[in-house]
DNA sequence: ATAATTTCTAAACCTAACTTTAGCTCAAGC
DNA sequence: GCTTGAGCTAAAGTTAGGTTTAGAAATTAT
């Protein structure tokens, strides 16, 4: 009853504004687990509509794909989220969120003391070793002002 | 007197911490444009190191480098920025920056709203049509919480 | 003069998040 | 019952911003 035959991959499309390709490509990163029709086709619950909706909102707030899945697991399978999945949640947004904001807040007010500064060719500038790492998973620039100070001859091997 | 040799491309990694490879491939992006020695090696001028430390600050701004290419055209060529090109250039950055702290803080705002209200089955929801359609340069989600109002039935086709 | 570094080019590879293509099967409408 | 449209798989392509590899040539060090 609660079953009944599911929906058909173009149908979650269509109400999710996603492409057919997208939700097969979300099957194979694990965020769905649609069961398969006697000729093979996927079928879908009817609430995985609020799944794709909720991947998407998690990618507007700049989760990748396996970060989202591991919040899918702790929504429940086939009914709509309550209030209390959805605050739990919620949080793990908020702190992602403010983080992002205070990084970009830290760079906008360095910005702001750098501005008329011609501090390009300061090494002493604000944005000498900015704060941004975590912002990059890259090792990140190491003298990012291009001369480190007490450097202006050529540096020998081993400096 | 003002050009002596040039550097090589090694010397240039070094102090500015990207990779070799890394130069490369943004000359190929026409962000450097150095010369060839009579042997076919890359020279460079002593103040790309700054161009490169440009680079580097720009993307840490989430400028792609495109956009780096329209701002490095905009600056002297071989030698510092005066106060003045960098002021120019920080308003970008700074209009840039306050556009993207806006966009999360009303996602933050809209998350706060949303919080223990189970929202995620709500079509009014505040999350419902995001503001945040600049953050990502795709189409973008149509119905962003899967129920679009008064569709609870299956839309039929041309609906 | 020879050995060890650098540098050179072109092409392939990498990640993320998908899309496109090809060739085929399934399902639905008349 | 046949013709479309929807769905299937596997593999290749896409974009951004690079890295890696291979083999050759230039430069630097001894």
């Amino acid at each position: 009853m609660a079953k009944s035959a599911g929906v058909a991959i173009g149908y979650l499309s269509e109400r999710s504004g996603l492409a057919v390709s997208a939700i097969r490509y979300y099957e194979t990163q694990g965020l769905l687990e649609p069961w398969r029709n006697a000729g093979g086709q996927r079928r879908f619950h009817r609430a995985d509509i609020r799944r794709l909706s909720f991947i998407m909102i998690a990618q507007q707030f700049g989760f990748s794909l396996p970060e989202i899945r591991g919040f899918l697991k702790t929504l429940p399978g086939g009914r709509t989220p309550t209030p209390e999945d959805w605050a739990r949640i919620s949080t793990g947004f908020r702190d992602h969120l403010d983080a992002r904001i205070e990084t970009l807040k830290k760079m906008r007010d360095n910005l702001d003391g750098c501005i008329g500064c011609g501090c390009l060719s300061l090494p002493k500038c604000a944005l000498y070793n900015p704060q941004d790492q975590a912002a990059k998973k890259g090792k990140g620039p190491r003298y990012l002002m291009g001369d480190s100070p007490e450097l202006d001859v050529v540096p020998e091997k081993g400096a």
